[in-house]
DNA sequence: TATGAATGAGAGTTCATTCAT
DNA sequence: AATGAATGAACTCTCATTCAT
């Protein structure tokens, strides 16, 4: 069993993963590893050190970005109403992401990515969905994927008027949620194949 | 007067956009202008004698979609029902272009663009979506920037899903679109400023 | 033997040859045929077909160059005082290339040149040269190549110069030709072996 | 406190200077980064990492040339007599530094180069110069800027028999700083305007 | 003969990754 | 373990020259 990770490597880990946050968030996914190990006043060696390649760098924001969501899942569950758990669960979601244009690369699916987030994230999402839906509050012909799929939806206009109205995506928030909603316009298309109920980054 | 370009000038850059459009779809906006010009069976350099550079390029696959949307719009005021028309409008949008993800790059406006692009779209855009509202099929506080964005959001499930599930995105027309219609779920955020009606490209 | 030239070549040959003369005083040799040709109002194939490479446009230009050089040397003669013709000689052929970037680039044996220009140079320097040491206006020990000397040293302080204090040179051609003239400074070193006795261009 | 370089680092960088020197000096400015690289055995990149860019190692060369006029320059101020001083300092600036291509492209300015140098080597020629002057040995028209084109004069000569007959400039030496000495020839244009009295570099 | 489109080697520069220190 | 120098392939773009029209 390993040793646990000397203190300072830890530190450094986090630095680096803080750094890259702010420089992908700033200039997308192009910025270099130099910059990022200098941004977290390190050596780019030690940036390889921890994380094979610029990939793995990215995953561990994922990483951080998963948890969070995962975390900000359960937490929604304590509201009692299921439909404003899950309103407020897409609502966080966007939030926390909209302003960090390397995550929306991401979520946008434009880079490889550690597939285990798929799951990941699909579990979060599937124990608010299926509560709302058990209690009649969603549509019987829809899925989880369907979450997916609106969060991916709300994150491109997100991205798209990030610097002219950042707040924008609001104002389709509602209206994509109301397509969950029983008795809303009808789906004709089926959604995507089971193994593929990835809620968000590759949808 | 100029005499006509020679006939393999125009051949070339016809395999020069067909060339891009496949390569910027299936590797995004990163990919290199060798490899572009080689999948044309050309030198790097008559790509470069037909496009100033990579970014002229691009606006050239995008004038065509440009020019293909323009004629779409034109084409659907035939249809009596303004709203059918509309909606029509939108489907052969979807349909023509954009399961691809530098246009999709581009639509996101990712990338600089010529302008006169915006203008044409937006221009195409107006006509029918204001016939629409004039005759009450759209609710009063909707604008033409709005279809942008639902555009836009189509675009990115057709993109994200083209290889699973290619007529996704069909499952969230109807919900979208519904949007627009009056009595739909409350629109709080206000759309883009003015100067900013800009239907699709950079949203 | 050859045919005379068809008219409008020997025009389009005239108009590439002024062309370049402007474009390489402009902006030095590094312009290109392009800009070259289209300054012509020809294409570039025409200027191939006219001129091998860009070298021989060069050389071209060149030899105009060297014919006005060797026409000014012969007037020069006109005037009986031998050591005035001399510096008017060398006056005339700063004066007429001072301006020019390329040609300073080209006399200052910047660029691979015809070698029969060195010869003309030579020959024209040479009857105003030795008339004036016959006359014993020049010092024994002064050679023609001492004049390539001085002149490529004032192109020098003329190219240098030519944008803060275009006559400058000026200021040293006294100073230089009196190197030549009887009783100045002593003369050490031995100029250059005969077969270099190359006026300018490469000295 | 930044750790001293590294030693392989110092190396590199000196080797890449060397090779510099010897390319250019063969080839003039146009010679390539990859072969100044490989010459030095090093790859662009280290190049690059030493040097951001071409011009930046042209500086780096100028930078030793400067310094070691510099030297020479006080090191010359020993000698006792103002005028033999001076002429030593010439002397030494031809020998050291200037049969070389590049290094003449750059002190006619032909490139962008550091101001930094302008300065130190007015510095280094106003202190000899002037105590020549004040010992009434320099003529009261002549300037600091005169011996800046002097040396130029002589460099352009050196450059261009440097293969035929290395020693050529000196035999113009005489000639040359004779302009110089009290009751020379006259000298009627005047020097550079005062911002550039620069000795050498751009004149 | 004149044209200008096509070519492709080569330029300067960047950056993910490796490895000597 | 940390550093940052070294690497070299890859990128965008230019231009002298060739050749189909």
């Amino acid at each position: 069993m390993p040793r646990p990770q000397r203190k300072d490597a830890v530190r450094n880990r986090a630095a680096l993963i803080q750094a890259a946050r702010e420089i992908f968030a700033r200039r997308g996914f192009e910025a270099s590893m130099d910059d990022i190990a200098e941004h977290a006043g390190l050596g780019v060696g030690t940036a390889y050190r921890h994380f094979a390649n610029k990939y793995e760098l990215a995953d561990a924001i994922f990483d951080d970005a998963v948890a969070a969501f995962v975390n900000a899942a359960e937490e929604v569950l304590r509201e009692n109403d299921p439909w404003k758990a899950l309103v407020g669960l897409v609502e966080r979601t966007l939030e926390a992401q909209t302003f960090n244009r390397a995550m929306r690369e991401i979520l946008l699916g434009r880079h490889q990515d550690d597939p285990e987030h798929h799951r990941s994230m699909t579990a979060a999402f599937v124990r608010p969905f299926e509560r709302a839906k058990a209690a009649g509050q969603i549509r019987a012909d829809a899925e989880v994927s369907d979450l997916g799929a609106i969060v991916l939806m709300l994150c491109t206009v997100a991205d798209a008027t990030a610097n002219r109205n950042p707040r924008l995506w609001r104002r389709y928030l509602p209206i994509l949620l109301q397509g969950l909603r029983p008795g809303g316009a009808p789906m004709l298309e089926p959604p995507l194949p089971p193994e593929a109920l990835v809620p968000v980054n590759s949808l």
